[in-house]
DNA sequence: TATTGTTATACTCTATAACTATA
DNA sequence: TATAGTTATAGAGTATAACAATA
């Protein structure tokens, strides 16, 4: 009975982080929302915001998804005055997405809410068990990247 | 420059999570579209396994999403094979969701898949790292419900 | 009157395929 | 030929509002 009741142990952990993941996930979504951003919009301007004014292909490429999916992600931005498409100086058929000044400042204060989150989440924990914590998940990230890098194999 | 020091280092753990709940997402949606389902589906195929046949109603509660989603969601599921639409014996106007037996055997493989997971991520791991992980997630989780609730007011 | 679930409508994210303009 | 990005088309999740059937 001893095996039994250690799986119900690591399953309720699971399903902690699963509902943390959910929670996460849930809280920043209402932030952007205020914003008048969802995930992925931010995922654009968090990427321009980094690496300075790129084009659509390297947004594809580093975001993951589909051309097509950025154009849409774009036109948005745009609609919405996040970001502009500025004419790319040595390819023409290329655009630069730059963010306005309004995506400027929405970078800056995404960045602070990044900053604010972390302090949230671990001030008055222990410099021990915060490290306790970071292994905690660098152990699980590293099993569940090396089953995704199984599969997909 | 201690603080900043310490900032940092909260950040870089943050950004672990967040990439930890991407990948565990990513490997369950892989997963579930071998199965021909998704997240939300799933969601639906496992409230009613583990609750039984329930209407429409009780289904958009249990998720927190619109009784117009639920139809969709439903529409689905009714589509792929999962469920079904049981006349409700005491009321005209709801239907009973119920698994068909490709859900009851789909609902079966999630429930071992559940367990499978839970033992990949965390064997290998002694039993004390386990207790400060969970005493982490914990924490983690209290903040950020407490976050949400002091938002929603 | 209140509730269940639908139709109507709309927005967002996502994908593949065909195509235009340019390299 | 190859690449950047668009249009065309499609599926999935999500929402509000109006409505029908029933409670």
């Amino acid at each position: 009975m001893k095996y039994l009741h250690e799986l119900a142990q690591t399953e309720r952990l699971l399903d902690r982080i699963l509902e943390l993941t959910v929670a996460l996930g849930d809280d920043m979504d209402r932030d952007l929302r205020e914003r008048g951003l969802t995930r992925s919009r931010a995922q654009v301007i968090w990427r321009v915001a980094g690496q300075g004014p790129m084009t659509q292909r390297a947004l594809a490429d580093a975001l993951g998804v589909s051309a097509r999916n950025v154009t849409g992600l774009v036109d948005g931005l745009v609609q919405t005055g996040f970001v502009t498409r500025e004419p790319h100086p040595d390819d023409r058929r290329a655009a630069l997405i730059t963010l306005t000044q309004r995506g400027v400042a929405t970078a800056s204060d995404l960045r602070r809410g990044h900053e604010q989150l972390a302090r949230t989440l671990f001030e008055g924990m222990p410099a021990q068990q915060l490290d306790a914590f970071a292994d905690g998940i660098d152990h699980v990230l590293r099993v569940v990247r090396a089953a995704l890098a199984d599969r997909a194999g």
